[in-house]
DNA sequence: TCAGTGATTAGG
DNA sequence: CTAATCACTGAG
């Protein structure tokens, strides 16, 4: 694919753990306040995975939260927590099979948190669809990079199997 | 190591 | 309604 392209569909739809290792080396464009693009290469991402994933909210069933982990692959997951945090998701897999990407990394900004505060990503953002989204997308970078993989990050709750499971990624 | 912070959820 | 929990961060 051309670098500079904003993926389509195809990309997304596909298992998480298709999509996950693919995400870091590609570029999330977003609109700084003055309306002027930012863009930021991806370095670190996690994969949550269906309803048996005890460390995925869709693990707890359909609720008001978690709705939108239902829906096609393309749209944001963005949720708070602490109190403080918003996370930013990217859905993946086919409508009714929740499963999400944690963005917790860019390249000139560490940790999940701080990159949405640094991009002003919010409340507002839940729902998305990065196909076709005005001020949030991803384009490939034309870089396919090796990841490296690591335990999942604050899951200590999902038990022994589950947070062993090799799914966060990272350049 | 640990407090801050408030949405979300399950349960009465 | 209440209370517990939480895919984190920054200060000490």
């Amino acid at each position: 694919m051309e670098p500079g392209t904003r993926l389509g569909r195809d990309f997304y739809i596909r298992d998480v753990l298709e999509v996950a290792p693919e995400l870091p080396g590609k570029i999330l464009v977003t609109r700084g306040t003055d309306g002027s693009f930012i863009r930021s290469q991806i370095t670190e991402v996690e994969a949550y995975r269906g309803t048996d994933d005890l460390a995925c909210h869709a693990s707890k069933g359909r609720t008001a939260r978690t709705e939108v982990m239902f829906s096609k692959g393309g749209h944001l997951y963005v949720y708070l927590v602490y109190g403080m945090h918003w996370m930013l998701n990217i859905v993946t897999g086919a409508e009714n099979d929740p499963q999400a990407v944690l963005i917790r990394g860019l390249s000139d900004c560490a940790g999940p948190g701080k990159l949405t505060r640094l991009l002003g990503i919010d409340r507002s953002f839940n729902g998305e669809d990065l196909v076709n989204s005005k001020r949030i997308w991803v384009e490939d970078s034309g870089f396919k990079p090796e990841c490296k993989t690591g335990f999942r990050i604050g899951i200590d709750y999902a038990g022994e199997y589950w947070k062993t499971r090799p799914w966060r990624f990272f350049l």
